[in-house]
DNA sequence: CGGACATTTGACAAGCTTCAAGAGAAGTGG
DNA sequence: CCACTTCTCTTGAAGCTTGTCAAATGTCCG
């Protein structure tokens, strides 16, 4: 049942400054004090097995957390069931903020893989803005990078068509895990690939197609040599063509924070 | 050329305390150091007439905004010219915020009608978190909100069929006018209706539909009596069949921030 | 009155969804 | 260890929703 990534291995440690996530590269770095704030603010740590609810649709619990190992999604569904996935969680995004401020805008998070997760004090986000203003501005930093995914993802939904779409995501994700240094490169040094969870419901999901038609149009690309998908793993082999196909093109990455 | 709403007819006041906005009751209640710190923090009060572009989709300008009268939308275009619209801005909404943190991940904002604004000042904001933390909660909280909207508008772009957008839309300006104080009752007191400047191009980029289908969906609508759209004004005919159709509900109205 | 723009309608084409069914992989229990 | 179930991926066929093309009407404004 459980499928562990392997994405960061373990459990998030003890302390702060040995948080494997910082080590990245990939976030911005944070004062002495700022971090032992943080860990006074995270109460403590979890894991969930992949498939478990981190965050319920109908009954928000109001926590907080930052995803430290795993995948998972934030989704919205209609009553009769259609679902639709607003954007996919990587390592070191943190969850749960809307819920603090929800004006009934409900939506569930998911996990996809084993995830393991830094929770954070329930009501301690006010105590964070007063004490550390900075860190704050990082959680408003976040939260506003968070809608810039969703506003691609609704260009997407709105204005791409099938294959588009398609092309989108695989280079959005790649992307984000490779940003995270999470493409590996084989033995004879010459494929690179990520680990890549999910399966054709949740590309459906996300893309606001339906489950056939994504797997129709995934195969096509494979069968023009744009990607392949096997065995868990994506490899982009021909990324120029699949950002034309899309219209998205690389913007070069730039540190971001982490809580 | 330039359609007035008079939503608030005039611009804003010199004094924010006398802020119209703020006596609608559709706000929270700030401190008069706070307020006294946002009229400061506000370096100018500007104009702009309908379907001029406050900020461009390629080169942002950084500038910080709250919308006090006129609506306004962002969006983001693909190379070929097909556009989507993000959401709709209306009185009280801040604007640019997602430039502080851009991570190239650009859209622009056009005016729909005449707009008068507050304009803050360039880099004010990082004074506003550590001298207010408060106001920096509250920009967290409008950041998280506005990110509510667009994760609704996905899930009606990708997971609506055309009716169900429409009355989704419907329902959804509706409301957000409403608890603006902006509905209004005609002569006999039988009729109720808000200002809808919106044309049905806006409607279909906003749902992701071709003009030409909005155009019929929205004539469907009509026929069956559930809205009536005339002369720039908006009726809800049978509240109850609309939500029905949109699968969305009225949420109790929570007061929120204003800067 | 002429020109620009928004709305409206019909006809046709295309893209996407739904229905149906089979193949392969993985887990379960007798 | 093998039958059995379950889940995901795959493919074909048919139908419906939506998009595209084209053109007419109406309105506003100079």
């Amino acid at each position: 049942m459980s499928k562990d990534t392997a994405l960061f291995a373990t459990v998030p440690p003890a302390q702060c400054q040995a948080c494997r996530l910082r080590q990245t590269g990939a976030f911005t770095a944070v004062k002495p004090k700022e971090l032992a704030f943080i860990e006074t603010f995270r109460a403590s740590t979890a894991s969930k097995s992949a498939g478990s609810t981190l965050i319920h649709e109908q009954k928000p619990n109001g926590k907080l957390f930052t995803l430290y190992s795993g995948w998972a999604f934030r989704y919205k569904t209609l009553s009769d069931g259609r679902r639709q996935i607003l954007n996919f969680l990587l390592p070191g995004e943190l969850i749960g903020l809307q819920q603090e401020f929800a004006d009934g805008a409900m939506h569930g998070i998911e996990a996809v893989t084993d995830v393991s997760l830094c929770v954070f004090k329930r009501d301690g986000l006010w105590d964070l803005f007063r004490h550390h203003p900075s860190l704050g501005y990082d959680v408003t930093w976040m939260s506003a990078r968070e809608e810039g995914f969703v506003d691609d993802n609704l260009l997407t939904a709105g204005r791409r068509n099938a294959t588009e779409r398609v092309a989108m995501l695989l280079m959005h994700l790649y992307r984000r895990l490779e940003r995270l240094g999470l493409e590996r490169t084989d033995a004879d040094g010459l494929d690179a690939s990520v680990e890549f969870p999910i399966n054709q419901q949740h590309i459906a999901d996300n893309l606001g197609l339906s489950l056939v038609h994504t797997n129709k149009t995934l195969r096509r690309l494979h069968k023009l040599g744009l990607h392949d998908l096997t065995d868990g793993r994506l490899r982009l082999l021909n990324t120029k063509a699949l950002e034309r196909i899309a219209d998205y093109y690389d913007t070069p990455l730039k540190r971001v924070p982490l809580l």
